[in-house]
DNA sequence: CTACATGCAAAGAGTTTGCATCCGC
DNA sequence: GCGGATGCAAACTCTTTGCATGTAG
């Protein structure tokens, strides 16, 4: 889960960006916060950093992150954003619907359920990433 | 998909409320936009059986009539709120993120991957309502 | 020194709340 | 007539945009 290995700098310059010292914070808030962080929580772990980060470029930073297949988004109970950093292993989110208790599991156990369906309905799912709901053991 | 079957003025007043045209409107509205239907979008059905309908009132009998399991809330691509009737046959929507095609398939696919899930992780899946991103024939 | 990136403020969606009035029961 | 339901306006949250300034390359 860490991204201390990519080069952002050179990542950025490749694709016609600039390294700036805001969107290192970013990334690393979001590596920090370990999956489905809200903006709002991005840009707490960022001003913990630095109190020189404004919250709209987190937004534009997130969404930059995103087109470069950095971090995903996904959608949350409320509707609202998270992002985490794009990772090699898929995966998918467990949430509880009382509790909010957030479980991971791997990519593949979908994986089945996700070759039926193109195979029947033609739709190859974005498997990267997948929050279903639903109550936990303590919760049901 | 109808709703017509359902009483909904002993409905809601078995459970302490009181039948209003609003809720009426409200819920033929929902069944009327076959899924998917935003707050926003219900309130333009709604608004053209009558004027006399509030957006508020909208917001408060899609969430009255969620709590009451007349119709189901997911979120949607934008992270926003869509409302559809609930429904006896639970189905999942696949939805392509180029160019938003929104099909509709049976609930079953997903029992099998669902099953696994709670026998490894101890977690219930609301199998009721899925909605999946990625990409349609077409767009793949 | 030239664009791209940022900060600030303000606008813009979508949704919720407070309160007076209305109306189902 | 009582208490829940509604309408209205305003507040509130989350997110985006415009524009002047700052700064990486």
């Amino acid at each position: 889960m860490s991204h201390q290995s990519l080069d952002l700098p050179s990542l950025l310059r490749h694709k016609g960006y600039r390294m700036t010292m805001q969107r290192q914070l970013v990334l690393d808030a979001v590596c920090e916060a370990g999956g489905n962080a809200t903006p709002e929580q991005v840009y707490e772990i960022v001003r913990r950093s630095s109190a020189a980060v404004n919250r709209t470029t987190v937004y534009r930073t997130l969404s930059l992150l995103q087109s470069l297949n950095l971090v995903n988004a996904t959608t949350s109970q409320g509707g609202h954003y998270c992002y985490e950093i794009s990772d090699a292993q898929p995966h998918h989110h467990l949430i509880c619907r009382d509790c909010g208790t957030n479980l991971e599991i791997p990519g593949d156990l979908a994986r089945p359920f996700f070759e039926e369906v193109l195979k029947e309905y033609e739709f190859q799912v974005d498997a990267g990433h997948l929050t279903l709901h639903g109550y936990c053991l303590d919760c049901s």
